[in-house]
DNA sequence: ATGAAAGCGCTAACAC
DNA sequence: GTGTTAGCGCTTTCAT
């Protein structure tokens, strides 16, 4: 833990020398150069990051705020995004935040204090509270959501994936097929991405001109057993539809089980689209709305370096278009039977 | 971004006064105490982090080194510390170094230049170079394997699951069932795991007295793709075995899904346990090896917490014993049909 | 080409 | 109780 002071001494020269020597800006003859440099090893000195964090108001850090630690979906993120920061040399310092309003506070809190030079936020809830935080907070921060301010006047920067949209293709493609009685399992309208997501599915029933049944149209909390709450309840209403949009691949897989135990046949008797297209729904052959995780991490990464290099760029909102993973449980196979 | 100098100002005191008042140590009187934390709050004080860190030499975060950003395994690991590390106040600086030794040892450089107060080490493979490295480092390290110097003066702590006694305990547990002709698809010889795993299955057949068959023993690259090569490898001799120990999750279904293919029947036909105990392998019912990654999560950052707050305790091994997670893929069914 | 010195913001030992 | 002062280790301006 040698510092420039005892190279500075046992090279004969000045602390300044040293350090220009050290880092190569300035002048330094070379010989001192050189024997700076073979002292420099030979005493096994390493630049202190502390002190050039102090000097240089920069961490090399980003803090990396994730709800659910557990779910792929968020570190396919982490992967974009750390494949961008370390181009620019710069790390994630991870916070698993469960959700937990309190410790998103702290973290923004931690980040005024230069624990990182700007935050990655991803939120299951992004509300007026925490986003007048991040606006007061003065810092450079890129939300992972799609976040209509009420004025407009928000300080940072946003990259999201359209679900409405994902939702709304997945509708769209099975009525374009001719389906007309067409069941959706989402999430609680209460929060940001249930709404969001059923809106999709609306708005593609309204396109095009189809009646809405509420029958068809079932909550779950993006768990596999509330999908087969779901889709059973469907079956014990004898409401069964040609077709399913179901707000994420867990809850869509909890149906399709569902449906096998009861011998309702996929997609012979019930198309299926789920959304997420994770792993699981790769290897089950289900079709799934494709999120591009990884692009909004790179994104998110690019734009919080951009906004940490240049604080006054405009604030920018990247809308990303998800796509539509088609596989076995929507294929055409027999006609509809209705 | 107001410093205690300027709170000092307005507050008509000195900044050891601002300070002693903001962080509650030492005398103030309790008039002052109010009004400077008064004014700190409209003022938007925010403790400086690289200025603190320079003093304190402690920067409140841990590098972690993961190898494969994409594997459950590891965010599971990353849970566990995170989980231990909150506690202490520490959040962990991620890390993907997707094996890479060089960018291995530029971490190190970067942890000796206090990036973090400590590092978890994950790789693919601790050999001499890197171990070295570490203890050359001087800095807590906390190694996720099983590392036998060759002289013993490691400078680092380890935490591991023992997969030589998972492997083992699979295999015996397939002997104890009566089964004598057991197959094997495991990873590379070359490297650590491979080796660990595969050492373990022989101990096992060793122990009971059982001949080995190298036609029974296939080696992958624990990836899905690998696996049904292996299996169809075994198919294609006419060597299937009653009963096959694979080395991971992934490989295991890989085989899985050939025996399915070809009419293969398992249990019934041939038993199996895979290893990880993977989302895929209780969603798939497959047997498996519970590696207890949260623990080794939770250990490994515990021990650095402890290394940290007190450099030159004794270092410490931690063994994690693994466990059987029995399911379909490996039950008694019919009787082994040899 | 090199060195002296100030300063980044906070802390703590010591003096009053 | 409160203030003075000297660092922590590095960078950078400004003389020389």
């Amino acid at each position: 833990m040698a510092t420039i002071y005892e190279i500075a001494r046992a090279a004969g020269v000045s602390p300044s020398t040293v350090a220009r020597a050290l880092r190569g800006s300035g002048y330094v003859s070379p010989d001192k150069r050189a024997l700076i440099q073979k002292l420099a090893r030979e005493m096994g000195y390493v630049p202190n990051h502390a002190a050039r964090s102090l000097k240089s108001k920069r961490s090399q850090k980003v803090l990396f705020l994730i709800p659910d630690i557990y779910n792929p979906f968020y570190f396919r993120m982490i992967k974009g995004a750390t494949e961008v920061l370390e181009e620019h040399q710069y790390f994630p310092v991870l916070c698993h935040t469960k959700g937990d309003p309190a410790l998103e506070m702290k973290m923004l809190s931690n980040l005024q204090q230069g624990f990182g030079d700007g935050m990655i936020f991803v939120s299951f809830d992004f509300n007026p509270k925490n986003t007048a935080a991040v606006n007061a907070s003065g810092c450079p921060v890129v939300l992972t959501n799609n976040y209509q301010s009420p004025d407009g006047r928000d300080a940072f920067d946003c990259v999201f994936v359209d679900t409405f949209d994902g939702i709304r293709m997945a509708a769209q493609h099975f009525i374009s097929r001719g389906f007309t009685r067409i069941g959706y399992i989402g999430g609680n309208i209460a929060t940001q991405t249930g709404r969001e997501r059923f809106s999709g599915f609306q708005h593609a029933l309204q396109q095009n001109h189809i009646a809405a049944d509420q029958r068809l149209f079932k909550v779950g909390d993006f768990t596999m057993e509330s999908g087969r709450r779901a889709m059973q309840e469907l079956i014990d209403q004898r409401t069964i539809p040609q077709a399913l949009v179901v707000a994420n691949d867990l809850m869509a897989i909890g149906a399709m089980r569902v449906c096998k135990e009861q011998g309702i046949h996929i997609p012979g008797d019930l198309a299926i689209i789920g959304m997420d297209n994770s792993d699981l729904a790769q290897f089950l052959d289900l079709s799934s709305i494709q999120m591009c995780e990884e692009e909004i991490g790179r994104n998110a990464a690019r734009l919080l370096m951009e906004r940490i290099e240049n604080p006054k760029l405009e604030k920018r909102t990247i809308r990303l278009q998800p796509s539509l993973a088609l596989r076995k449980t929507s294929e055409a196979g027999e006609a509809p039977a209705g």
